[in-house]
DNA sequence: CGAACTTTCTACCAGATGGTAGAGGGACTT
DNA sequence: AAGTCCCTCTACCATCTGGTAGAAAGTTCG
């Protein structure tokens, strides 16, 4: 009840978001604002990743980048454009690699595992996505249905596939909505990790990282394996 | 580089803050004030836990409680002390709980059982303080520094446990600063885990937490048990 | 050159935000 | 009754926020 405004805001602004352009030059991926963009891109991914989305001011993200805001509002209609626009990138980098493995000849238990080590991989080569991730699975979040939307295809293929494992007797029959959720806190619960690792002035190790790994694979060959 | 501007801010407000009182009328646990300060704690702590600090805002909050901000700000001497207050009351109340589980009988594994046994059960009991928990341990966040000092003593209670148990060669040799950051991430997993589950409209069922509840413990189990 | 287009900028604004100053009312004490 | 303290309120403010309007400076192309 504590915020019915905002959340009235929220849901008038999503709608007319949607049906608006994210990025105002679409299409176009060449020309002098290209590359402005993509440091744009980098610089909003580090601070809704680490301060939230609310705690980024687009004074500041422009004032660090050493230009104006305006010029930021000129490549994305607005600050949710924006946002999107992050989210569209590291969640598009991700579904790519996970898509790859997913295509590749590796079957079974094999198949699991390769997904497992492609989103650590991902995850340790940008710490900011998890981040992001992070800020943006928070309930309520303004990009949560464009996540949604870019993973959500990625997600039911997934799901097909392991009905598919399970109705052939290859995987311990579970719900796997389930199955993918506890996998994805434990991914989120490292994010977590690491920041505060970081926070403490400690660089994660591999060693901390691997047996997280170690015990997320663990985990889940428990719940899919059919011989226990 | 970014958000330059603002950390330089954020570090001056939490030297004042430190030499000031948190709670104005401190001491006081009486009066016909008492009963409103606890009302704004409550919200404040669901405010804070789902759209997060920055997303909240005094005059929302106090709409919700059908009072006008400056109350808020009578009892709490800013934000920023409204913050460190549900941060105490909620991390008192976690201590309080752990405090009393190693001051109890149990000795080894039974005392870590007894441990993480009562995280969870605190944890779902009180689901929105998992959601502070989450929005406080992101780093930079203005109320980590007093999250470690409540917290911090147990912690430090902790580990020396664990040291001397090692040292008795009753747990098995290893980082104990590593081993609590690994079970707090989980936990904060969990937290993530509870809150999409809530998103996605299904009430967490005990099945899952106890789920996780059985990794956590196997985990801690092959980490700290000498057999091994 | 000059027209059209892209990009970045200055100037500005309406609304929201955290916070201050101080009045007023109720309850308790003397 | 008067004074004192606790609590909540109205009034107000400086600052910051996301966002708009439009000028200016290239850049491309005929």
């Amino acid at each position: 009840m504590v915020e019915t405004t905002r959340l009235r805001e929220t849901v008038r602004e999503t709608v007319r978001d949607t049906v608006r352009e994210t990025v105002r030059s679409a299409g176009r991926t060449t020309g002098r604002g290209a590359e402005t963009r993509e440091r744009i891109l980098d610089a909003a991914l580090e601070s809704f990743g680490t301060i939230g989305y609310d705690g980024t001011s687009l004074d500041d993200l422009a004032a660090g980048l050493g230009i104006r805001k305006q010029t930021i509002l000129y490549h994305y209609v607005n600050k949710r454009g924006l946002l999107g626009a992050v989210v569209d990138r590291s969640a598009g980098e991700l579904t790519a690699a996970l898509l790859e493995v997913l295509e590749g000849e590796a079957t079974d238990w094999q198949r699991v595992e390769a997904l497992v080590r492609t989103v650590f991989r991902v995850a340790l080569e940008q710490p900011l996505l998890l981040g992001l991730l992070r800020e943006v699975s928070r309930p309520g979040s303004p990009a949560a249905p464009r996540l949604r939307s870019t993973m959500g295809p990625l997600l039911d293929r997934a799901m097909a596939w392991m009905n598919r494992e399970m109705e052939a007797g290859r995987m311990r029959r579970t719900d796997p909505q389930l199955v993918l959720l506890s996998a994805y806190s434990t991914v989120v619960g490292l994010a977590t990790e690491i920041e505060v690792l970081r926070a403490a002035g400690l660089e994660p190790t591999a060693r901390t990282v691997v047996t997280r790994r170690r015990e997320l694979l663990r985990f889940l060959r428990t719940s899919l394996d059919p011989q226990r």
